[in-house]
DNA sequence: GTATCGCTCAATACACTGTATCGCTGACAG
DNA sequence: CTGTCAGCGATACAGTGTATTGAGCGATAC
């Protein structure tokens, strides 16, 4: 049992075989499976299968399953582009979180992994500290704690609000319907809840919110929180 | 394969046995487990073991385990106290942020669960619906889309924020250190990675930071959120 | 050239998981 | 007392992550 993170581990040497394996390889079909399936399809045997290979040969590469999936994570972020420097930091901080969102829509499992463990690889490294370089040196920043405060607040939004909406989506898709049918059937169940008239704000929004994509309001909750936090780092 | 919810079906008659079973009994059980030892003591077999019954019993109470996990997260939505309606509308998202933080310290695996599906229990609607009633019929949210948005942004970061603190936690207990040892040993890894000096913002951070506890950052992302829509929403 | 070592990979095995199926059993209906 | 039927336990199945084992093979030692 080597305490060792897979980042620590180099890759073994690529051996001569008829069917070559190496950590991207593997990495790229489990993404590959998890995009097509969920990420229950995401197994060794599974992957291994994808790649010709015997499932015990993957742990040669990966030492465990978390971190096949840390690498999956880690692999995504590195999709992700980051702000050029310089940039306003409203304007960066907006860039990384819709590309985390873009990012999640393509990979719709990676939010059951991003409540998981923290994420330590070298492009999730690379991704906080970009978004941290976009705060740090300003005049309204003052303090290393002020930054990581509206980096850490930001973060925070984004992985909620995509969560959220991820999981929505899926639940439409798995029932097969558009929103509208969604609200319209809903199961029994929901018109049976409204009606009890217990629940009449949540009614409201039901049969009254203009529900258009879930874009604007993710749009709208970001920039309450970029407000905030510019409101509270600027002048008085 | 009935396609109704957990919620619609009723709980079948209680039968003298020697054991006998409910789905409260279940689910408190699950729930005793889960924070035990983590989402993965929660086994069908485990569970039932736990109230002196078969395996199979439980099918006859819940039709899924999924149903069984929805039913967990729908119990802890009801240990969390509603603020009273009339309180002022910052102080009320607020309380229940609090309590959805609280909620999550006492039964960690809640945020492995939020992420996944929508929550649809009737403790579940009865939080959101105080939460959105908190905010319908003030003057600054005219319209019930404001009331959503604002409603969704914080629930968003707290999901968000939540996920992140016990995540961390979770792996600072599993590695069985605190935050200082970790953050001194962290893994060779950390600190090779720091020291290449493509990290200097992230170094900052871990060196310079005043890490205290993690409720402040709660606080503080949670007050941009507040202010971010107390600022959009107050007369210019 | 042969023998031995070490490494790599595949097969097997184990302890689990969720759940379908099947027969028993015990309670009630007539 | 007999027939029916519901509920429960045992069993079974397909799948999981991973430990162990053993076979093959290439490189090195003599």
């Amino acid at each position: 049992m080597s305490n060792e993170l897979v980042w620590d581990r180099p890759e073994p040497p690529s051996k001569p075989s008829p069917t070559p394996l190496s950590r991207e390889l593997i990495v790229n079909a489990a993404i590959r499976l998890a995009d097509e399936g969920g990420l229950d399809e995401v197994s060794f045997r599974k992957v291994a299968a994808a790649l010709n290979a015997g499932p015990m040969r993957l742990y040669g590469y990966v030492e465990t399953k978390d971190e096949l999936l840390d690498l999956m994570v880690d692999e995504v972020y590195g999709e992700i582009a980051l702000p050029d420097p310089g940039t306003d930091w409203r304007a960066a901080l907006t860039q990384i979180a819709h590309g985390i969102r873009t990012a999640a829509k393509r990979h719709p499992w990676l939010v059951d992994l991003l409540g998981g463990r923290p994420h330590r690889g070298p492009n999730s490294l690379a991704h906080i500290e970009a978004s941290l370089a976009t705060l740090d040196g300003r005049p309204e920043f003052p303090t290393i704690d002020h930054v990581l405060g509206a980096v850490s607040a930001v973060m925070a939004f984004v992985r909620g609000a995509v969560g959220s909406e991820i999981a929505e989506a899926r639940e439409e898709r798995s029932s097969g319907m558009t929103e509208e049918q969604w609200q319209a059937a809903s199961g029994p169940y929901m018109q049976r809840m409204l009606a009890t008239g217990k629940f009449p704000t949540l009614a409201k929004v039901m049969f009254e919110a203009e529900h258009t994509n879930a874009e604007p309001w993710f749009d709208t909750g970001l920039n309450y929180v970029l407000d905030g936090i510019a409101t509270r780092h600027s002048p008085a």
